[in-house]
DNA sequence: TTGTAGGCGTTATCAT
DNA sequence: ATGATAACGCCTACAA
């Protein structure tokens, strides 16, 4: 069932139908409802695809993050497809890990696909490989990313400074806590991690502190990332009266085995979360994070896509600061 | 830059072009390489929009869920979208709440973008809105749903037997725990709660165990839910020895409400959750859990499409059969 | 083996 | 106010 069906049905042009689908104005009010009856009654639904190559809009937008089950980027990815929705658009959502070459695939099946505008959500994006993937099939696509370095004249980033949340926590814990061997918990190897570090060691500096290299540990983000990480930091007999860790649930995995040794949050160890999800909410005590404000960065990543689309002036570098929530384990 | 391009460029016609990109035989090996080393220096990405217009296909899949914040959720659709890419399917999700108004709008604008198929993940789909809309919109397109009781010969049921998980847990509990007083908590009004309930009644009937009906609760999903299912309970009065719950994150909040009336867990009450997501292994102590066992539930849902899809043969119902994994909360 | 031409379902331009 | 007709970018008989 197409547009000649109907004009058939309705014995006028396609051109007349096309015009009442389109709210166009110059057509009789006497043909327009006659269209409209037939329209009614024939549960015709109009094929975006045709109408996407004649007016080269597809209006969806290719999603990529490395992994929506991290509550963290569905968290993220819903208020993204949510405030899109609103203007119109739907989102193709993609899981990349962080695995370099399904980045590439999915942006290059995205481009044949001739979404409208590709959002990155997250420091993983930040990498040659994706730069050279968007100048390759997106060069005249709107990509706004998250927490990224990479720059262009279509690309425009939103990014938390997680670094000013590493300030935060410790400017916290020193002045409020009188706490200086402070443990901080990395997980991948990023632009944004890496000034997560570097801030770290220049607050430490500022107070006067000496930076203990020991005192920083990698791990993978999850429960048993954060279990590894005391244990790395145990094992090495590291002292530490409070561990800044990479992600929420990274820290309540640390909370549980500081448990299996005995010592007690926030008595013995202060422990502070990152991103402020639920599962900061469902520790005993209740945990401290900074929290990274996933829903403003839902709405500006989306609201910034709208704009481009829309033909609005908008800014090439958006920053959010994080905020610190004191709860039960500080 | 289009195949006409390319066919200029490399001197031959468009068919020629479109034998070499769809790897047709009947090409010469030169003009073949000829073609291809043209394609290679050219940066041409092929449109799939065009493609869909004449194959009547778009190599992509409508997923609808409530919400993909919800873990449950998202661990679902992370695993839908993983497994569909691999089949060479693009995902669409829509986060429809449950809102039925928006649930139809989704369906139709995914009918509108000529999707392959329609995924619909949650009992919240099994209403009569939904099976107008697929009438309506998706008569054609292969239809697979998740806990729902909707017929149609283009839709495919996968269902987990949630009630069968309510089996378990009042069968572990009377006879392991000698626990009479079983508290009950639900959430959306949906057939599957409904059974859930029902099922609840009889077993207690079979275990002559009078059935009370302010023991079964309502309640919405979350942290706070759970807090109000349990002061539901106490205010009304109620004993009970053992809660149910409707999801983990619900029973973790009841959890920590019922320390907060002193009651320790699983001393003076065991608890239960459901669906065994992170949450339930966050809690202190872990948390017993009906496994709904997501990962397998993703699978089930894209490999029925996937095969629907290919033209195989597949059942029009599908059962996936809960279990139950003993944590340190009963 | 290669090229020509028609069609997929719309929108939009230009006549009428 | 309405109707032909040419795009949009690709595939595929059919012809050569």
């Amino acid at each position: 069932m197409n547009i000649y069906d109907i004009a058939k049905e309705a014995g006028v042009s396609i051109s007349t139908v096309s015009r009442v689908l389109n709210n166009h104005p110059n057509v009789k009010k006497q043909t327009k409802e006659n269209v409209l009856s037939v329209l009614k009654k024939s549960n015709y639904i109009p094929s975006s695809v045709a109408k996407s190559l004649v007016n080269k809009a597809t209006k969806t937008i290719g999603v990529l993050a490395s992994d929506i089950r991290h509550i963290h980027y569905a968290n993220i990815a819903f208020t993204i497809e949510q405030k899109l929705s609103t203007y119109g658009y739907n989102v193709i959502l993609c899981n990349t890990g962080n695995d370099k070459s399904k980045m590439k695939d999915y942006l290059r099946v995205l481009a044949e696909k001739q979404v409208d505008g590709v959002i990155m959500v997250g420091s993983i994006f930040s990498c040659d490989q994706t730069a050279e993937s968007i100048q390759r099939y997106h060069s005249n696509t709107p990509v706004v990313m998250h927490n990224t370095s990479l720059r262009g004249d279509n690309i425009y980033n939103i990014s938390s400074e997680e670094a000013y949340g590493i300030v935060l926590a410790v400017d916290y814990l020193v002045q409020e806590k009188g706490i200086k061997d402070i443990a901080l918990v990395l997980d991948y190897d990023t632009p944004v991690v890496y000034q997560k570090h570097e801030i770290y060691r220049e607050k430490l500096e500022e107070y006067g502190i000496p930076y203990l290299k020991k005192r920083v540990v990698r791990t993978q983000s999850g429960l048993s990332g954060g279990v590894a990480a005391i244990e790395d930091l145990t094992k090495h007999g590291v002292d530490f009266s409070a561990v800044i860790g990479c992600d929420d649930i990274t820290s309540v995995g640390a909370m549980q085995q500081l448990e299996k040794y005995g010592r007690r949050v926030p008595g013995d160890v202060a422990v502070i979360g990152f991103n402020n999800t639920l599962f900061s909410q469902v520790s005993t005590p209740a945990m401290t994070v900074i929290d990274n404000k996933e829903e403003i960065t839902g709405i500006m990543l989306s609201r910034a896509m709208g704009d481009v689309l829309s033909g609005q002036p908008i800014s090439p570098q958006t920053l959010i600061y994080p905020e610190l929530i004191l709860r039960g384990t500080t």
